[in-house]
DNA sequence: TGGCTATTGATATGTTATAACATACAAGGT
DNA sequence: ACCTTGTATGTTATAACATATCAATAGCCA
């Protein structure tokens, strides 16, 4: 799996085919993508980068959806829920899925410089966590992986 | 690596030497172990839970060492800068470091029924997040890796 | 002693997140 | 068309987490 997010790409064609990808898992599980939560899912798609909650409140509310903490949670919150956003930990802030459509245990690289982030996958049961859960008689239900560092562009940038 | 928290085992013992190390630290390294902060590593080292800033700062100004959310965040700050103590990004809380004398990238199994912690080892340069930063060219400077689930014990009390 | 640095104390503020309650609106049955 | 049910939104308030700033003080050491 490449980490998108450090890498040139056709963005424009990422924020379409996200969106329409969420478009299709809603009709396919009946879930509702009202104007908000799709405005928000577009408004993340455009970065490759982690928006906090009331950044991302602070765009919805230019444009009239909506203008109290609660809007932008709860757009998130389904965003989560549906798998079409992931929350990083280690900034509080909330990112676009890139895998949209598979089930994935994401990790991320988060670039402490420029705040790009890309996710990657990982496979948390298996290696030296999978290890110590198993011997410790623990049932892992959900991981976060995160590293944080510098993405090639401002590891050059700092040579 | 055992992942200390879930077992049993003689805690105020745990509790000594976990001071104790902390005290040799500071003297090799020429830091400042003052009160707030002695009692703050003391405060983390009596749970095997991870404690919100604030919950800190209700036990230190119970006892006069502070009442101001700057006097917690100073104290954990240097535990962390230290070594002593770790932040559990995933709980925004921190937890005192059961490996205190040895470098090591943390991670941690959290029982989202109890609340309880344990703190185990990582190599995140290795395994799948190291390939992927690998591929990209990013540079690992700091891993987060968390799991989410059940305890041994709820585990039980569950089924 | 004097000057430097780290620490503390105090106040204010910024940021992230949720609780609680009211209202609107869509979908499906009658 | 009318009502019911469930989902979504609007609104206000507050909880929880974190930092900025500045003045006062303590420890260090030249």
């Amino acid at each position: 799996m490449t980490a998108l997010g450090f890498t040139q790409h056709d963005h424009a064609k990422c924020v379409r085919s996200g969106l329409a990808a969420a478009e299709a898992q809603c009709r396919a599980r009946k879930l509702r993508l009202t104007p908000v939560r799709r405005r928000a899912l577009e408004i993340l798609l455009s970065e490759h980068r982690a928006l906090g909650a009331y950044d991302l409140l602070a765009r919805l509310s230019e444009e009239g959806l909506g203008s109290q903490p609660p809007v932008a949670y709860r757009a998130l919150d389904f965003l989560v829920k549906a798998g079409f956003a992931h929350k990083v930990e280690a900034l509080n802030a909330y990112l676009a899925c890139a895998h949209l459509g598979d089930d994935h245990a994401p990790a991320f690289l988060i670039c402490r410089a420029c705040r790009s982030v890309a996710e990657t996958a990982t496979t948390p049961r298996q290696g030296r966590l999978g290890a110590a859960a198993e011997e410790a008689g623990f049932l892992i239900e959900r991981t976060v992986v995160e590293a944080q560092g510098l993405c090639p562009a401002c590891r050059k940038a700092a040579a």
